[in-house]
DNA sequence: CTTGAACCAAACACATGTGTATTGTATGTT
DNA sequence: AACATACAATACACATGTGTTTGGTTCAAG
């Protein structure tokens, strides 16, 4: 998932296909995975055309070709997120995998950390103040996740109401990952969450 | 002309008094209220000068001579944030006018609430990841925070590994108030991060 | 070989941002 | 009345951002 100077040598076959070593030009995908990183600021204002390009080693000319504007590389940009992060795909990819509610639980949890090093998750949601359509999507997944939390209390046996708190309270700590400073690593930043998923799931 | 830490006291004399109605010069103060407001945006690359100015009904002359430069401004900011929302400031004006470690913790989380209605937080917090004394500051502040919480788990009874426990999962709550999207009116952020202060001080 | 699509470079137009220098004006002080 | 001070307007220089246009290169298919 990581990418990086990695970027740079996307390169393709010999014809026109994905990988090559002699073709050096770039993929639309190429494009949103590099503005994918540089999201990572937290802060959608920071993801600049010009420097892109510099990054990726070409000049905007490119970037107008596969976009039609910039917007169209920012609404890209909020698929990613909610393709990598949204709760359906989540359940799907890894809470489908166990079956223990604690597990479950976990699983959304740990999914977060690896997957946003950075501070894409921050950046999506201030920018949602600015675009409404954004702001009704990240609410209605906010209460899916809810919901989601709520329920895995509520297989751990917790009444209705204080299933719900605890999910609340489950759900204010994971998103509280999303403001981390840059100080710990992602070993660091997975034992600290995985004590405090063990309380909060110790709880009578 | 450059003037510096006198700033602080402007103080004028006998007509041209704080909040005349008549004078409607501006102060470096007022400055810094309307770029607070607008550090509400989550981001501090919206504090701008030119919008700043127009909104006080001003050119940026006016700005340029109560500030050698942008940077000063933001400076500014900083120091209003910890003023504000200090451990130090806080303790000192709330925490320290209750005595039951439950109150004095919700006494914290109540001022959060109260004092920041925007993003001025997350503006900061993500200001940080540039400015390396502003993150050091912040870890020293959340490190302080992390110990407030934890010694009031302490006086709670707890033992000293799960006040730690329980402290950070305060912790984590109080900074997810901060990403709230707008949605919810104070009323009702009040009486949310109530029920999940009661939860989370009602565990055993 | 020729053609056309995919891809990119380069120059241009325009908007918006900071910062500086100069000038203008109201107000309190002498 | 004369002056200095505090504050603001205006014009300018410069950097950086998006978006458009036009033209050039590469490669695969006919």
């Amino acid at each position: 998932m990581k990418n990086g100077a990695d970027i740079m040598n996307v390169q393709r076959k010999s014809p026109r296909k994905k990988n090559s070593a002699v073709d050096k030009r770039l993929r639309r995908e190429d494009w949103i995975l590099a503005a994918w990183e540089m999201l990572g600021s937290g802060n959608m204002n920071e993801v600049k055309i010009k420097i892109l390009a510099s990054k990726l080693g070409v000049t905007r000319g490119s970037f107008y070709w596969h976009f039609r504007n910039r917007q169209e590389l920012i609404d890209a940009l909020v698929d990613r997120w909610f393709a990598i992060l949204g709760l359906r795909e989540v359940i799907e990819a890894d809470v489908a995998l166990v079956e223990d509610p604690k597990e479950q639980l976990w699983a959304v949890f740990k999914r977060v950390i690896l997957n946003i090093d950075a501070g894409q998750s921050v950046a999506l949601r201030l920018y949602s103040r600015k675009d409404q359509k954004l702001k009704r999507r990240i609410e209605d997944e906010d209460r899916l996740r809810l919901g989601h939390y709520s329920d895995r209390y509520k297989l751990m046996g917790f009444s209705e109401d204080r299933a719900i708190e605890l999910g609340r309270i489950y759900q204010a700590v994971v998103v509280s990952e999303y403001l981390r400073n840059g100080a710990l690593s992602l070993d660091q930043r997975l034992a600290a969450a995985g004590q405090i998923h063990t309380t909060l799931t110790s709880i009578t």
